[in-house]
RNA sequence: GGUCCCGUAGUUCAGCAGGAUAGAACAUCGGAUUCCUAAUCCGAAGGUCGGAGGUUCGAGUCCUCCCGGGACCGCCA
C-alpha cells in the first residue's frame, strides 16, 4: 500500500467535502494531482501537501485560507494526530502512532507489496549486448546489473519482461575475429604463427577456442570455410559471455542475432516501410565540419531524414558499396523488436553510445509510426581504483579489467551493489578496496550488517520466548507499545518503500533502491543502539513478552523489507557476517 | 564543428513531481564499553548548489547563454 496515494486521497475527500458545502468553488484535482511527500525537515511532521499552493486558484479561493480549512478536516480525522499549516500554504500532518501501528501490521500481514502497475503489459530489456569478440569487461558491468535490476523491478510491478541481448555477430569485426580463430586453429594443429597480427584480437582467450575448433575439423576430415569459422567462433564467445554473465547471477530470455536478422530481410523490410513513408531519399551528406576532412569526398548514398525527428543530420542506412549501415541493422533490429514485443522497449546502452540514442529513438518513431515506445538508459563510465591508484583500461591497447576478475575478487553481490550506488547517467568510481571493506564507508556492509542484526535478535529472542518461533504470532501481536518516535520512524521509512521503489522504475534509475536501503539500514542501527544507553529500550526485555513481540514485529518487518530490497537489485541477503 | 552526460560541504555523493531553514556519509572535533555483535550509535562544526540571465507565488530542480570536466560523433561496429 502506497500511504502517499492514500492521504492524497483523503485530501481529495476533503475537497470534495468541501466543495459539497460550497466552502469553495470550481473543480476538485483528482488525487494523482494531489500531491503528497515526506517533508524535508521532520519537524514539519509526516506528511505535507502543497496542494493549496496549486489548486487554491482554481477552486476560487487564496492558498492560506483553503490550507487552514484543509488542516482543520485533517485534524479532526481519526488516524491524523496533528494537522497545521506552515508556510505560504503548506499543509504539514502526522499520523498517530495507532495509524503507524496498523501500517506495520500490514506490513507484517503482505510484506511490501507493489501496485500492479504493468498490469501484465510488456517490456523487453535489452542490456549488455557486447560485441562477441572477447570477454565482458567493466565497461560491460554496469549496463549489464542496471538492465538486470530494471528488469526485476518492472517485473515486481506486473509487467511481462524479456530480458534481451542483441549480438552483434555480422560485420567486420567478426571476419577479424574468425580470422584470428582460424589462425589459433592452425597453431594448434602444430603450424608457427608467431606474433597475432595487428589488427586482429591477440588475447589468449581465443586460444582453447582454436583448439577445438581444430579437433572438430580433424573429427570432420575437412578444414572449415571462412563462415563456418565464424559461427563457431561466435558461438564459443557468446557462451564465454553467458559463463560471466551467470557469474553475477544474470540469465537473458533471449539472444538476438544481427546475423540472422539479416539473412531473413528485416532490413530490407524495415527500409521498405521507412521508404513507403518518405523517409528515405538518396542524396549527398555535407562535409562535416572539425579537422582531418581532407579526404572527404561527396558521395551520393541512401540517406534517412533524422532531421525530420530533430537530429542535426540526416544519417546514412547504406554505405557506398551498397553495404547496409550499422544503423540500418539496428533499424531493423527495433522495428522487428518492437513488433514482436507489443510493448515498450528499453535500451540500457554504454557511455560510448552517447550520442546514437536520439538517432535510433528517432528512427523507431518513423518505422513504427509513431507506435514504438523507446527508452534509452544511457550508463556512464566506471573508473576502476583500487585504493588511491586508478587502474586504467583502454580497449585499444587491449589493456582492460575483466568482469570475471572483479567478481573473482570482491565477489557478484559487492559488484552488484556498488555499481548500483550512483544514478546510471553519473560516472562511477569503483573501488576495489572500498567494495569489500567492513566499515561504514561501504554501503552494502552497512545494509548486511543491518540485516545480519536483525537475525540475531531474532534468533535470541526466540530463545527466551519460545511463542516468537511462529511468525504468525507477530501478525497478531499487540502493537501498541511501539509509540517512540524512532519506532515509528522506522515504520514510515518502510512505509516509503512502495514510493520510492515506483519513483525509481518511472525514472529508469534502480539506484534508488540502494539508497532506500541505506536508509533503512541506518533507522534500524539508530534503534538499536538506543538499547545500549537503556536497557528497557532494547528489542528483548525480559520477562516482558508483549513488549518484545511488538518490537520484535518491527524488527522482522525491517528484515523483511531490506531483503526484499535486495532481492530486486540482485544482492543475497547475509544471516549473519 | 556537433551530440550526450556531469558540476551541490574539505572529500565522495543524495536531493523523489519545482516547495519551507539544501541532506547523508567520510574526514575533523566532542561523547557512548557492566549492553540483543562498539563491524555500531549520539552530538558539533562545515554551503554564494560552477557563473549570468529568464519562466514562476516559489528554482539545486525547468529554459537560454557562458565556464570547467568527461564520454562520444565522419559511408566503424
Amino acid at each position: 500500500m502506497n500511504l502517499y496515494l492514500r492521504e492524497a486521497e483523503t485530501l481529495r475527500r476533503i475537497l470534495d467535502e468541501l466543495a459539497d458545502k460550497g466552502a469553495v468553488k470550481g473543480d476538485v484535482p483528482p488525487a494523482e494531482k494531489i500531491l503528497v511527500e515526506a517533508p524535508r525537515d521532520e519537524k514539519f511532521g509526516d506528511f505535507s501537501s502543497s496542494l493549496a499552493l496549486v489548486h487554491a486558484s482554481a477552486m476560487g479561493v487564496k492558498p492560506p485560507e483553503l490550507a487552514a480549512q484543509v488542516a482543520e478536516k485533517l485534524a479532526e480525522m481519526e488516524h491524523v494526530q496533528s494537522a497545521a499549516v506552515a508556510g505560504p500554504g503548506f499543509i504539514n500532518w502526522k499520523l498517530t502512532p495507532t495509524a503507524w501501528q496498523e501500517t506495520l501490521r500490514e506490513l507484517l500481514a503482505h510484506s511490501i507489496t507493489f501496485p500492479n502497475i504493468g498490469g501484465g503489459r510488456r517490456v523487453n530489456v535489452e542490456f549488455v549486448s557486447a560485441n562477441p569478440t572477447g570477454p565482458l569487461t567493466m565497461g560491460h558491468a554496469r549496463g549489464a546489473v542496471i538492465g538486470d535490476a530494471l528488469a526485476t523491478l518492472f517485473s515486481r510491478f506486473g509487467w511481462q519482461v524479456v530480458r534481451e541481448y542483441y549480438t552483434n555477430d555480422a560485420g567486420g569485426q567478426i571476419e577479424i575475429l574468425a580470422r584470428t580463430v582460424e589462425l589459433r586453429m592452425k597453431e594448434a594443429q602444430g603450424t608457427d604463427i608467431g606474433e597475432i597480427p595487428a589488427g586482429l584480437y591477440p588475447g589468449e582467450y581465443l586460444k582453447p577456442i582454436g583448439e577445438r575448433l581444430a579437433a572438430q575439423a580433424e573429427s570432420a576430415g575437412a578444414a572449415p570455410s571462412g563462415d563456418e569459422i565464424a559461427r563457431f567462433a561466435v558461438a564459443e564467445m557468446m557462451s564465454l559471455i553467458r559463463d560471466d554473465l551467470n557469474a553475477v547471477g544474470i540469465r537473458h530470455d533471449r539472444f538476438s542475432s544481427d546475423f540472422k536478422l539479416r539473412e531473413d530481410g528485416a532490413v530490407e523490410e524495415a527500409v521498405k516501410q521507412l521508404e513507403a513513408d518518405g523517409h528515405l531519399y538518396r542524396g549527398t551528406l555535407p562535409k562535416p565540419k572539425g579537422e582531418d576532412a581532407a579526404d572527404w569526398e561527396p558521395r551520393e548514398q541512401l540517406l534517412f531524414r533524422a532531421t525530420e525527428f530533430g537530429d542535426t543530420d540526416d544519417r546514412p542506412m547504406q554505405r557506398s558499396n551498397g553495404e547496409w549501415t550499422y544503423f540500418a541493422g539496428d533499424i531493423a533490429y527495433h522495428y522487428d523488436k518492437h513488433k514482436r514485443t507489443e510493448g515498450r522497449l528499453i535500451d540500457v546502452w554504454g557511455a560510448d553510445h552517447g550520442g546514437y540514442n536520439q538517432r535510433i529513438a528517432s528512427a523507431l518513431k518513423a518505422v513504427t509510426r509513431g507506435k514504438g515506445e523507446l527508452d534509452i538508459v544511457v550508463c556512464q563510465i566506471v573508473r576502476l581504483f583500487r585504493g588511491k591508484d586508478e587502474i586504467r583500461m583502454s580497449k585499444r591497447a587491449g589493456e582492460f579489467v575483466s568482469l570475471r576478475q572483479v567478481v573473482d575478487e570482491v565477489g557478484a553481490d559487492a559488484l552488484r551493489f556498488t555499481l548500483l550506488t550512483r544514478k546510471p547517467s553519473a560516472p562511477l568510481d569503483f573501488d576495489l578496496n572500498a567494495a569489500v571493506e567492513k566499515s561504514l564507508e561501504n554501503p552494502l556492509f552497512y545494509v548486511q550488517y543491518a540485516h545480519a542484526r536483525t537475525h540475531s535478535v531474532l534468533r535470541l529472542a526466540r530463545e527466551q520466548f519460545p511463542e516468537l518461533r511462529d511468525e504468525n504470532f507477530f501478525a497478531q501481536a499487540d502493537l501498541t507499545p511501539l509509540v517512540a518516535p524512532a519506532e515509528l520512524k522506522t515504520i514510515a521509512a518502510l512505509a516509503a518503500a512502495p514510493r520510492v521503489f515506483q519513483a525509481a522504475l518511472e525514472a529508469l534509475e534502480p539506484h534508488r533502491i540502494t539508497l532506500w536501503l541505506r536508509d533503512l539500514a541506518g533507522e534500524f542501527h539508530a534503534l538499536w543502539s538506543q538499547g545500549r544507553e537503556e536497557t528497557q529500550l532494547r528489542f528483548i526485555v525480559a520477562d516482558d513478552l508483549r513488549l518484545t513481540a511488538a518490537r520484535l514485529a518491527l524488527v522482522l518487518a525491517v528484515q523483511r523489507g531490506l531483503r526484499v530490497g535486495l532481492e530486486v537489485i540482485g544482492v543475497r541477503p547475509l544471516d549473519e557476517l
